[in-house]
DNA sequence: TCTGGGGTCCTAGGACCC
DNA sequence: TCTGGGGTCCTAGGACCC
């Protein structure tokens, strides 16, 4: 076979539900679910749900209580990001000693970019190497491109390698509804099958103006680029830069006192300016979220006269933008974010 | 017994400027 | 006085992803 570049992606099976086993054996087996704070009756949504657990009919972002009454029996144990973060910096550290670019995507994957003859004895070399490292199972999709090998990590799961490319594009997609696409979820796929784009063949062939008319100039006609099969090649170890940071919290019960509004404000700015000052730029907006009982989300912004840091002045900004709301309702989530400067990095200024 | 938390990018309308 | 077009910024909301 010929050498030439590939695109690798590699995703851990149930990652979150396997941490949890690999730190309590007894696990094993059992219907697991994870989410919150461990409580099922409390308001929170399933994180990950271990395949025992699947089986019952529980899915990620079904809430606790729905968990629990599709298997009571099932366990429930709290959300732990630190955990997580840890076991994921130990496996990105172990794909990076294969000869592979490592882009990270999130806790659980990444994109590998490699150069072979044979993407399936490297991806079969992937698996053996993170399983004996680390303990997890993962799935691996290799593509001509990043988009295809996205997918074809669903082919692939669980504990599998599935090869998507040019040559096998149609014969895998063609018939698929438009939401097996990366990037087309259950909204767009609705307004796509009301204009006659049911399949993934039939989304490739449809008219790239009446896409752009129908979904705005940019999303539309990628639209139909992605039914094709096309997309980026490129992968990159570049470091991710966060655009923002943001904080926020649903509460046990609606608040309706607005100085407990303000004092949660408070608190989250406070947080966010603590994750504003590790990342070491000044946000230049402050945005507030409020979602009203039963559950109607708005935002309100500012953008700060200038770029700061200064947890004083950010907390300010986010009282004052918490002011702009009718806080005459009761509430079940606050959320405060900071937004950095979009400026490009390096750009000269006068 | 309704619906988490942390992100990204796109759209559209209005303001404002040349 | 009327008519324009283009560009950028600001803001709110929507869709999607993990």
């Amino acid at each position: 076979m010929a050498v030439r570049e590939w695109v690798l992606h590699v995703d851990l099976d149930q990652f979150i539900a396997a941490v949890e086993v690999a730190r309590r054996p007894e696990l094993r087996g059992q219907p697991v679910v994870v989410g919150g704070t461990g409580d099922p009756a409390e308001r929170a949504v399933v994180a990950t749900a271990s395949y025992e657990a699947r089986q019952f009919g529980i899915r990620s972002g079904m809430p606790l209580r729905t968990a629990a009454k599709r298997c009571p029996e099932a366990i429930f144990l709290a959300t732990d990001a630190p955990a997580y973060q840890e076991v994921s910096d130990r496996v990105m550290a172990t794909l990076r000693e294969s000869p592979v670019v490592v882009e990270v995507l999130g806790w659980d994957e990444a994109f590998l970019g490699a150069t072979t003859d044979d993407p399936e004895a490297l991806a079969a070399d992937i698996r053996r190497v993170v399983a004996e490292e680390t303990g997890l199972s993962c799935s691996v999709g290799i593509g001509d491109n990043k988009l295809r090998a996205k997918l074809a990590t669903g082919f692939a799961k669980p504990a599998g390698i599935f090869r998507l490319v040019q040559e096998n594009w149609w014969d895998v997609m063609a018939e698929k509804p438009t939401d097996a696409l990366w990037g087309i979820g259950a909204k767009t796929t609705k307004k796509l099958a009301e204009a006659g784009y049911r399949t993934v063949l039939e989304l490739a062939g449809a008219d790239p103006a009446d896409l752009a008319a129908r979904f705005g100039p940019k999303l539309g006609p990628w639209y139909r680029i992605v039914a094709g099969g096309i997309g980026d090649a490129e992968v990159t170890a570049t470091p991710y830069v966060a655009r923002s940071r943001s904080r926020e919290t649903t509460f046990q019960r609606n608040l309706t006192d607005p100085e407990a509004m303000a004092a949660e404000v408070v608190a989250l700015a406070k947080r966010v300016s603590q994750d504003v000052d590790e990342e070491g730029r000044p946000a230049a907006r402050v945005a507030v979220k409020v979602r009203f009982a039963p559950f109607l989300t708005h935002t309100h912004s500012v953008t700060l006269a200038a770029p700061t840091a200064d947890p004083d002045e950010l907390e300010k900004a986010a009282l004052a933008v918490l002011g702009m709301f009718d806080l005459g309702r009761p509430v079940r989530l606050l959320g405060v974010r900071a937004e950095f400067s979009s400026t490009a990095a390096g750009s000269a200024s006068p």
